[in-house]
DNA sequence: CGGAAATTTGAAATCGCTCAATGATAGTGG
DNA sequence: CCACTATCATTGAGCGATTTCAAATTTCCG
């Protein structure tokens, strides 16, 4: 609930209505695909455990991966709005989601209002993180790209475990992360070997290191963002469920 | 309020509460900043008239158009999540937006329930096509990017004003189109030259013909999304206000 | 242990960028 | 109304970052 909580503190009523609305709990094995980019959308997913990618294939077979989920975001929800799901979900690592129907979500905006408004909220902050990500990729280098996803992926592993050093299990292919930066796969590796050259990251099997984070940052370019703490505005939303 | 009612009908108590939200109109002459990134966000604004550009500003100095929005859409509402706005807003034509202060859009959350969750959905349709612009940034040429940017503004303004036709009233400049491409305004030029030469587009002064669509858009591999209408999912959901 | 997938390296091609300069257009103030 | 200026569009030339193609190695999974 990480996610949902970094804005204001739900009450445990809020807590027990979205409880409520998770039917059912699936695993998934590495590089299995959840949903099919283009199938029917009759629910959204809360990732409890594991890396799930959300893909969307474009131009003849090339792959955009447009969004890590990491436990606590809920994926799929993009795809609400359409006949059929915008992107992809693939696991990249193995995971656990919570299956949430659609009726259920909906029923939450009416019996907690205030989820409904953290919920949206949230999607504002997922809104965020894709126009960063688009301004990397639209105006940035390949080293700086490469570097810029570290930085992301190493700020939201902090958030979500803080003991967690600078060692982090990577489980992307390079090949996945030249789906995420608009690079080829090739050229992928070419940056990784120069961010090593630089002894800005390490390789220990497959985990990387990160040497330098502020190096790293200030060579990516890539923005910090923070969030608004119990803001004022929200304060006259009643939290009763 | 046509991007709203794309996906459900609002009744009138929901419309009701939804002009009441608004506290004012204030109006921009073309290049005009509305609000500056890193600012402070206490409101967000509905757009009546005009383009509104949203931009971020990375790695020194460049720019990246990460959104347009048009008369009907909300502007702003990302940055709701922060501390400071993450996009800057700007005028590209001129513009009259309904300003929304943040507290009456919280309310809204509980006084029209279902609004709140018309608001969520629309949203998710803003990550859709942000995440789409990404894939078409990340994964295609010049001329398949520019292609994807004329066919975004010619099915939006389509929507708007049906009546249009193939004849786009065109206010981005070369260097804005540029910022919302990932290329240099230079290459944007040559670009549109190829795109003149080969007889899919013509220019009339500031106004751009579009002449052949099916192959903009076969060209651009822009996909086409349909709006779900009427959800089963969401008639649950009570429409009191 | 076998086979598939992922990584690594080299060489050549190309797409798009930068630099530089010119021309066109529009907004501004006298 | 016109000169002035800033912004925008256009064109050429050369360069460089990244891609593509090809092939060797390594790693991983069953």
């Amino acid at each position: 609930m990480r996610r949902l909580s970094e804005f204001v503190t739900p009450t445990g009523d809020e807590l027990a209505a979205l409880e409520d609305a998770k039917q059912s709990r699936r695993e998934y094995r590495r590089n299995q695909s959840i949903t099919l980019e283009g199938s029917c959308v009759r629910e959204v997913y809360f990732v409890v455990e594991g890396w799930v990618g959300g893909v969307l294939e474009v131009n003849s077979g090339r792959k955009q991966l447009a969004k890590l989920y990491l436990p606590g975001d809920f994926a799929g929800l993009p795809s609400i709005a359409f006949t059929n799901a915008a992107e992809g979900l693939v696991a990249i690592t193995r995971a656990t989601l919570d299956v949430i129907p659609l009726n259920r979500l909906a029923l939450l905006f009416e019996q907690a209002p205030r989820l409904g408004l953290m919920l949206f909220v949230t999607s504002q902050q997922e809104r965020v993180m894709l126009m960063d990500q688009l301004a990397v990729v639209g105006q940035s280098s390949a080293i700086q790209r490469v570097a810029a996803l570290l930085v992301h992926v190493y700020r939201r592993l902090s958030v979500l475990s803080p003991e967690g050093g600078n060692l982090i299990d990577w489980p992307l292919s390079q090949q996945r992360v030249a789906q995420g930066a608009g690079l080829s796969a090739i050229h992928v590796n070419r940056t990784f070997g120069e961010l090593i050259r630089r002894g800005l990251i390490a390789r220990e099997g497959k985990r990387i290191r990160i040497l330098d984070i502020e190096s790293l940052v200030e060579l990516s370019a890539f923005p910090e963002r923070r969030t608004l703490k119990e803001p004022r505005w929200l304060a006259s939303v009643s939290s009763k469920g």
